[in-house]
RNA sequence: CGGGGAUUGGCGCAGUUGGCUAGCGCGCCGCGUUUGGGACGCGGAGGCCGGAGGUUCAAGUCCUCUAUCCCCGACCA
């Protein structure tokens, strides 16, 4: 992509009305535009990082035998009066409205009860069983206050899974399988170093949810990790009971803030009796369906990346859900553009992803850009050096360039474990 | 929802105890000189000072109401 073709656009000055350091940086970088407290556009490169994240998020839930769908936004009050839900009492963060005929809906801020109805529809034999399903959608929540950048919106994009089983085993044994691809998600999206598998409290089902927290001092939350064992307990339920019940000692935990990017919940067949969802077993028996429900926070998670991953110039993004993987640029427009533009063929046709910084400005401009957007390698083409093919390279997080040839530069740009 | 702060060209800000044509920097447009870390000179364009109502000869500035944004707290299946 050449700059000068694209929708991108980087400011100098930091938004005042923006304290997060995520909204400041992405805002900065032309990955994200501020429409109101709470909700914020994806512009061209925020939508890249986005779609990024999503792929990897994808992949690991297709490989668990996860099919994607589509749910609506639309909800109508009627599958939520079934569970209490529609109140406004017990669920304080609906937005709702209603359509020209007086009948009221709502906007989804959860997809729970109405992926529940939607399966009913479909499954009624134990041989329809077990499925599991998911999405990429817009949650809309009426939050009371709007805080951290995209950390926390009234709008904001949500991956949901939800597995039904036949037994609470069965469930038991998809949970621990999608627990372990939560952790290879987070491993890939650059996290791994920082998340941790967490107990938080279970609500009115289960003793305990768990939940995936980041280390981050811009989270929400406190937890006490156990580096060694890779677990941690939030402090909402955290005690001595707790610990020993875990396996865990007081000693060893450690007390930091964190950021909950991934939610998982074991439902056991509460919903499916609430909600009068049963299937039929081998013996002709009616039986619920067991539910158990894996949420990601997509939007919220590059906002988490943001906070950990930057330095004083910009972003630093990991490899695997960066916009784009070379910022290439000439020292000289006119001078050093036949080259620029080879190099850019070159990269291009080798299924490198590259951002092509073509303007007409001085360097020092570019540089500054370069870093502020953060891709993991910055290519510097002039002509002096390309005359005898000698192209500079860097990568965002070191501080010396190195040279290398036409050949060089494209074996390093290609190799995966780069 | 309680408390605190803010709102002035696209962005960041200044504007004295009310005073006459509302400034500065960035960005933008034009011309010229520049070109390895956000260059410089000259010349431009761009503002009902968040909104409504009041006080006054006179309001960006004072009063009342209101909207929005940020932060702390509460809340967060």
């Amino acid at each position: 992509m050449r700059i000068s073709q694209m929708f991108l656009k980087t400011t100098k000055s930091v938004p005042s009305d923006e304290q997060s350091n995520n909204a400041r940086l992405l805002i900065r970088g032309g990955f994200i535009c501020k429409e109101m407290a709470g909700a914020y556009t994806f512009l061209p490169l925020g939508l890249r990082v986005i779609e990024n994240i999503k792929t990897v998020i994808r992949e690991e839930m297709n490989a668990i035998g996860s099919s994607e769908l589509l749910m609506t936004t639309l909800q109508p009050k009627e599958i939520w009066d079934i569970t209490g839900r529609w109140d406004d009492q017990v669920v304080d963060v609906w937005f709702k409205s209603q359509l020209k005929n007086g009948q009221q809906v709502g906007f989804g801020w959860s997809h729970e009860e109405p992926m529940m109805m939607m399966i009913s529809k479909y499954v009624q034999s134990y041989r329809d069983l077990p499925i599991s399903v998911y999405q990429f959608q817009t949650k809309l929540r009426n939050e009371l206050r709007a805080k951290s950048g995209i950390m926390r919106g009234r709008e904001f994009l949500m991956k949901d899974m939800y597995a039904f089983s036949r037994t609470q085993k069965e469930l038991d044994e998809f949970y621990e399988i999608t627990k372990q691809a939560y952790l290879r998600v987070y491993e890939r999206v650059g996290l791994g170093p920082y998340t941790y598998l967490t107990f938080a409290s279970g609500g009115a089902f289960t003793q305990f949810s768990q939940e995936y927290q980041t280390i981050t001092d811009s989270g929400e939350d406190v937890i006490y990790i156990d580096k060694d064992k890779k677990i941690a307990v939030n402090e909402e339920v955290y005690s001595e009971k707790v610990l020993t019940q875990l396996g865990l000692t007081k000693e060893k935990m450690t007390k930091v803030k964190a950021a909950e990017v991934g939610n998982i919940f074991n439902f056991g067949s509460i919903k499916g009796e609430q909600m009068g969802v049963y299937y039929s077993d081998e013996a002709s028996q009616r039986q619920p369906i067991f539910l158990s429900s894996y949420g990601i926070g997509v939007s919220r998670l590059m906002g988490v990346i943001a906070e950990i991953f930057n330095d004083e110039s910009g972003l630093m993004w990991p490899k695997q859900i960066a916009p784009a993987q070379v910022y290439l640029m000439a020292i000289k427009e006119g001078k050093d553009t036949k080259y620029t533009n080879e190099i850019y063929n070159i990269l291009t046709e080798a299924g490198i992803e590259v951002i092509y910084d073509d303007r007409d400005i001085r360097p020092g401009e570019k540089f500054a850009d370069a870093d502020l957007i953060g891709l993991p390698w910055r290519v510097v083409v002039s002509s002096e050096k390309a005359a005898i093919d000698q192209y500079e390279i860097k990568e965002r997080n070191e501080k010396k360039p190195l040279f290398v040839n036409k050949q060089g530069l494209v074996a390093k740009l290609s190799d995966r474990r780069n």
